[in-house]
DNA sequence: CTGAAAGCGCTAACAC
DNA sequence: GTGTTAGCGCTTTCAG
């Protein structure tokens, strides 16, 4: 168990040079013959040896550990996204520290931990809690970046997709396909940016509103997620004047709603009503659904959050990246019946 | 940005005792006075120092870090299975490290980096490519924790899903609804724990398979998972004579293969055939799906792996256990038609 | 380009 | 119970 790490020193030793010699094999810039480097290395690798970044963050009074929080895996868009960002920040020879927010009081004390960690930036995605949470990072001068959530925090980096964007595709589509009767489906426990494309999406139909051509209900639901999209579609679809074009804040909603919508009412879709997620799942793909959506890029939104990360220290100011939306054609929109 | 961190000197001058004293006040076991401990604590919470766990791991040689090796979040029991480790891991004050697998080289790199940072163990799950890695860790003196993966490693802490009862139960089904002529999925580049499933299954039947009552085919998809079970549904279903019991090497095998049933070929299930996965998925419970299936718990799996970590140190030995699991009789499985 | 010396912030022996 | 001393393994001035 005991067996004793090499060292700097064994090698500086075996090598016949000094420690700090050997150190400076280990950096990027360091005014240091080739020659010698090779040397040292080549006899590092022999022996094994490896720095210590501990020792080394020690100093540096930096590491490459990012922490990651999120509220879990239970959100199937958090899942791709952090998937996506853990591959990103490993191609940048970052290690990311998950943690889970879905419990706040775990949170305050894995955050500290965090702290004390040295971590060389925190990533926040959606859905975690209070953003008192971000201001403790800004405060303990730890760079902070936000994943499609709230911009309160001046000092930190924003990621955020375009949901102006997304919501008024979604409106057009709709529109387009003759559609009056419409409802934005939300939970009331929403994320920031649920909360913009509801917002959104009815800013872009305020002219249609206003003179009454539209009608647009915004729904809350009391749970979020699939469940919240299933308790919607039983309510609204109970009546026969429902709406015909249902908008969800999330692909994962919809599930909910196609699935309650399918197999507890039995509706067929698109035939008795028209729908449109936000996300572009794996899932949404598949022939179950194959649901019409606003596709946000993951692969983008962690790209970003890489160039924030690189930017720390470079750029004084945090960065704010909007990311681009496409709407995705598939099956579950249709023209509305003349009635 | 240069605002020097609080340390445990200061504390100390501030409390007016030693470095020592601050530093036993923050360590569970330590034979300090309660008072001493209250005051220094309350200085400690007033300045906001927190222990710097990079220097106390240089000394202690151990820190709260874990690595958690998976290849990505695209299985979603991968997704399960890691969100409860996550959570586990963090009520055990410990923060886990991510690290993606898919792609071999890179992985290597990372778990060089790893071990620089002196995790207190790293846990590798299944999917994840070649047990060197594991071996690698075991050399360094890192405890490994093995998720349903194979046994090779001696030295390594073995978690498994109990895949025999589990193949054996779906045998029992099967039989007990009349099918003889059955089928087991799995894909070329299996896993550990698929492997197990089709060799158990095909054992649980090999009286009736010796006897000619039963016929049992081990299919082999070229690709895994989803997409899987989909090659498989499109080129089993074609003939009429094709198998009526389908046991998939898990749940998301099986939704492909009920997704091309359905979508591709004009089938109904569990009219025209009966369909058993692995590892009850949030997904299966759907009534898209609703799944017969064998559930293996996640949460079972991370408290064992919690008590794998918990023994290090305490257990010379390296331990083995089986995760029982459970059959979940839902709407894929029915009564064979007499023809 | 390389080495010597000084310390990062902490804990672990050892005294008292 | 508490303080003193030493040192974890590394990097970083500062000389040369």
């Amino acid at each position: 168990m005991k067996s004793k790490n090499i060292t700097s020193a064994d090698v500086a030793r075996l090598a016949g040079v000094s420690r700090s010699t050997v150190s400076r094999c280990f950096k990027a810039d360091s005014r240091i013959s080739d020659e010698t480097r090779k040397r040292v290395i080549e006899i590092a690798d022999q022996v094994g040896y490896q720095v210590n970044k501990i020792a080394r963050s020690m100093i540096t009074r930096e590491s490459d550990l990012v922490g990651v929080v999120s509220s879990g895996l239970h959100d199937p868009f958090a899942v791709v996204l952090i998937d996506e960002l853990i591959t990103t920040l490993q191609k940048m020879g970052l290690h990311p520290i998950l943690l889970d927010a879905s419990n706040e009081a775990q949170l305050e004390i894995s955050i500290k931990k965090l702290a004390q960690y040295q971590v060389k930036s925190i990533i926040i995605t959606s859905g975690s809690p209070s953003s008192a949470i971000g201001a403790q990072f800004v405060s303990l001068n730890i760079p902070v970046v936000l994943l499609n959530r709230a911009g309160q925090l001046d000092q930190a980096n924003l990621v955020n997709c375009d949901n102006k964007t997304g919501s008024t595709l979604a409106a057009k589509i709709f529109r387009e396909a003759g559609h009056t009767n419409l409802a934005f489906i939300n939970s009331k426990s929403s994320t920031y940016s649920g909360r913009k494309r509801g917002e959104y999406f009815e800013q872009a139909l305020s002219l249609q509103i206003e003179s009454g051509d539209v009608r647009l209900r915004q729904i809350q639901t009391d749970v979020a997620g699939y469940e919240g999209g299933y308790e919607a579609a039983l309510k609204l679809l109970k009546n026969t004047d429902h709406p015909t074009g249902f908008y969800c804040a999330t692909d994962n909603v919809a599930f909910g709603f196609m699935d309650a919508a399918r197999y507890e009412m039995g509706k067929k879709i698109p035939e008795d009503f028209s729908i449109i997620g936000f996300d572009d799942l794996p899932l949404s793909a598949r022939a179950s659904y194959n649901l019409t959506t606003i596709r946000q890029c993951p692969k983008d939104i962690a790209r970003a959050t890489a160039d924030c990360i690189q930017s720390i220290g470079i750029l004084t100011k945090p960065k704010r990246t909007t990311i681009p939306v496409k709407l995705i054609p598939r099956g579950t929109v249709s023209r509305v019946k003349n009635s």
